[in-house]
DNA sequence: GTCTATATCATGATAGAC
DNA sequence: GTCTATCATGATATAGAC
């Protein structure tokens, strides 16, 4: 899909790749200066700007590394299970399971990023600044418009506005699945043990979403919420 | 609950407060200078030091003067709702529309911060630096552990392990939907006219979180999940 | 309490020797 | 391609006049 993600990568590249993964997460993109990238990459300062022109460069490349493979995949897996079905539509939960799958499948490779890229990832997504996120979505673009076809042909009687809303819903689910670190604890009050054991969690959250897809879509009688609806809706 | 939060305020004080809350927003907390800050309130560059200490106790003020009410607030209306149903357990539907309810009334009221500040909130439960994700936690727990035990009430035979995951994917929903700006667009392909209106999104949420929450258990067959297990789902 | 002026330091980027 | 040295800029924080 882009040269630059295929192309073969000098091995200082892939040091400085490395090194700006894992601190771009744990310290932001503004966070991390280029003096932490370099050291901890174990190259000089300079390299940055030799080899991809600028941290903003960096940036694109760390995202374009993961992603481009990441959605292409992600594309294929549609177009075989499309195929396999032989035309019939295929049931939401299945396209669920190969969206979030292809994701959750990172978390246990490292080869394609591991838990360090999927978390930065997550957190990219509501990133302060636009040009960032901007990049996110651009990269993002072809999948979602496949996968968004997808569930329009699986669910014809769904308003495609609800349609709409609900895979923005599970997006934000999904994303803030993998990028949250804290409020599990914080829920649970114990570090549950499958954390991040992919195919368990892959079941749980296909399960939760699929629900979530299959809703009933509500009545729109316009009325705001009060305190007193609230109360009578119990 | 905090003294801080109900002690008046120094005019400067909320200027300066204000100022931050916006620019948070727009360009993160190391991207938004004191320079920046002082200049859009208006006060002095000294100002921020006199007044608060530092530039990461702004940070917390920031917060703490929305979310203290907030969860007080929250905490509140799940009392009134348990007196009202004389112990009998409430809807996890009505559970759900008091907790997101109290965060939407957040947006369309600007004496509660507005838009601005949900957004930026929606951003800072998965920003980079633990300090501020610790925060947050902090300020969430009694409201979050008040609202599980109720989930849990309302719903006792889901084991308590799979309740934990699932409130922590709607608290994600939650957040995630708060905070994105542009995943919506970039799925609808237009600007959905109703974004912003508190009481459609409540409706739209509450009914997708509920079910989501209500979902048959995945069984646990602890298999991974492989291309050929994801096809044969179909 | 507010302001100016400044101290001190870290940043991204680049020039030029090797 | 890699290094050292350095530039211009902008950061947080503070000292001291008013």
């Amino acid at each position: 899909m882009n040269l630059r993600a295929i192309k073969p990568l000098h091995e200082t590249q892939t040091r400085i790749l490395d090194a700006a993964e894992e601190l771009f997460m744990q310290h932001g993109f503004e966070g991390a200066s280029m003096r932490m990238l370099t050291a901890r990459a174990g190259v000089n300062l300079a390299a940055i700007n030799y080899h991809f022109g600028s941290k903003d460069a960096l940036v694109e490349a760390v995202f374009r590394r993961r992603l481009d493979p990441e959605n292409a995949e992600r594309i294929a897996e549609l177009d075989r299970l499309e195929k396999a079905s032989g035309g019939a539509p295929l049931a939401p939960a299945t396209i669920i399971r190969a969206f979030v799958g292809t994701s959750l499948r990172m978390i246990q490779d490292e080869k394609k990023g591991g838990r360090n890229f999927i978390r930065l990832l997550g957190r990219t997504y509501t990133d302060p600044a636009k040009r960032i996120r901007a990049l996110i979505g651009q990269l993002y673009a072809p999948a979602m418009a496949r996968f968004k076809d997808a569930f329009a042909k699986a669910l014809p009687e769904l308003p495609r506005e609800e349609l709409v809303w609900r895979l923005h819903f599970m997006f934000g689910t999904l994303s803030y699945t993998l990028a949250a670190t804290d409020t599990l604890e914080l829920i649970a009050g114990c570090k549950p043990e499958d954390r991040y054991d992919a195919a368990v969690l892959e079941s749980r959250l296909t399960a939760f979403l699929a629900a979530g897809l299959l809703a009933p879509v509500p009545q729109r009688t316009g009325q705001r919420a009060t305190d007193e609806s609230v109360k009578q809706a119990a």
